[in-house]
DNA sequence: ACAAGGCGGCGTCACAGTAG
DNA sequence: CTACTGTGACGCCGCCTTGT
């Protein structure tokens, strides 16, 4: 594999994800994958034919001949006419995933299949919380808090967390309206937990203890203030902004851990890809060596003929 | 020793696709 | 329709290498 088909998706200015290879020149490769007899290694032809690393497996054992087209760069972009129909139809390329398990559902061991995900959520139910010394205003500076007890926040399935002092743990606090405020806080699991507090600080700077539960309707590891007697509108406005922004806050955190698992995908896939490039340069060498003692053959024979 | 550049990882946002 | 998921793109940061 001599020409480069690279993912220039990392450089392009364009947002979309879907873009096309533009700016071909005329220059027209042909290549054609010829399926080596190596047996329980069959042949597959993975063609890489979008910037965005769209990919396309093809049968295995199959003569495929296929068009490719240089562009401006020196990447090779393949333009045969199946091409534009999977473009049609695959307009967004299969996750990591997917590529990785259908190639080693199909290929030869030593290729993992990416496992599920696990789910692994502790279901609190309740947490009561007395923080005596934490200062913090509602506009959005970090905070200290920590289990006064490190084993209450590291049990999975707890019913209870009760924070009473200070220590170690870092907590950070959301901007919201004045008097509330989202802590985030790292378990000893190294999960993640948001609790939206109604923070009020004493003149002396102490701030009040509060009750917080966790309502059947959010999601596991989430749990809600739920201060007493909101009947102005304020209030009312005050309480939407503090659940929009543990919304926001719960996407981030989610979001976080989704792309760090892309990132694991794609390098395995990266490292996939790799283990066959290997794989197939060391067919083509054995199909080269092969030839040629062929070829030694078949003159040797002409010449005693 | 220090600056510059490359590289890899991370967090975040935007957006398309998918499931319910 | 809405919430969720997966991924590209972008900017930032820390580390390492290289040249001066």
């Amino acid at each position: 594999m001599d020409g480069s088909i690279d993912d220039k998706s990392e450089d392009s200015p364009s947002s979309s994800g879907s873009s096309q290879p533009q700016n071909l020149s005329t220059v027209v490769h042909t290549i054609t994958a010829v399926p080596t007899a190596i047996p329980n290694q069959p042949v597959q032809v993975q063609s890489v034919i979008q910037p965005t690393q769209q990919s396309v497996i093809q049968a295995a054992g199959q003569i495929q001949t296929v068009q490719v087209e240089e562009d401006g760069e020196g990447h090779l972009v393949r333009t045969d006419p199946d091409i534009e129909k999977r473009r049609e139809i695959l307009s967004r390329r299969p996750s990591y995933r997917k590529i990785l398990n259908e190639l080693s559902s199909a290929e030869a061991p030593g290729i993992a299949k990416i496992e599920e995900d696990k789910e692994e959520e502790a279901a609190i139910t309740s947490i009561q919380t007395t923080i005596p010394s934490y200062v913090q205003t509602s506009a959005g500076q970090t905070i200290q808090i920590a289990a006064a007890n490190q084993n209450e926040l590291t049990t999975q399935g707890l019913q209870t967390i009760t924070m009473t002092n200070a220590g170690q743990g870092a907590v950070t606090a959301a901007a919201m309206p004045a008097g509330t405020t989202i802590v985030q806080y790292t378990q000893g699991d190294g999960s993640q937990q948001f609790v939206t507090v109604p923070v009020s600080i004493s003149p002396a700077g102490e701030v009040q203890a509060y009750q917080i539960r966790a309502p059947s309707s959010l999601p596991a590891g989430v749990v809600m203030a739920t201060p007493t007697g909101i009947t102005s509108p304020q209030q009312l406005a005050e309480e939407s902004a503090r659940k929009r922004e543990l919304r926001l806050m719960k996407n981030r955190y989610k979001n976080r851990e989704a792309a760090r698992e892309c990132r694991r995908r794609k390098k395995e896939y990266v490292k996939c890809l790799e283990t066959r490039v290997a794989v197939l340069e060391q067919q083509n060498k054995t199909l080269i060596e092969e030839l040629k003692s062929l070829k030694e053959l078949y003159c040797h024979k002409a010449e005693t003929e």
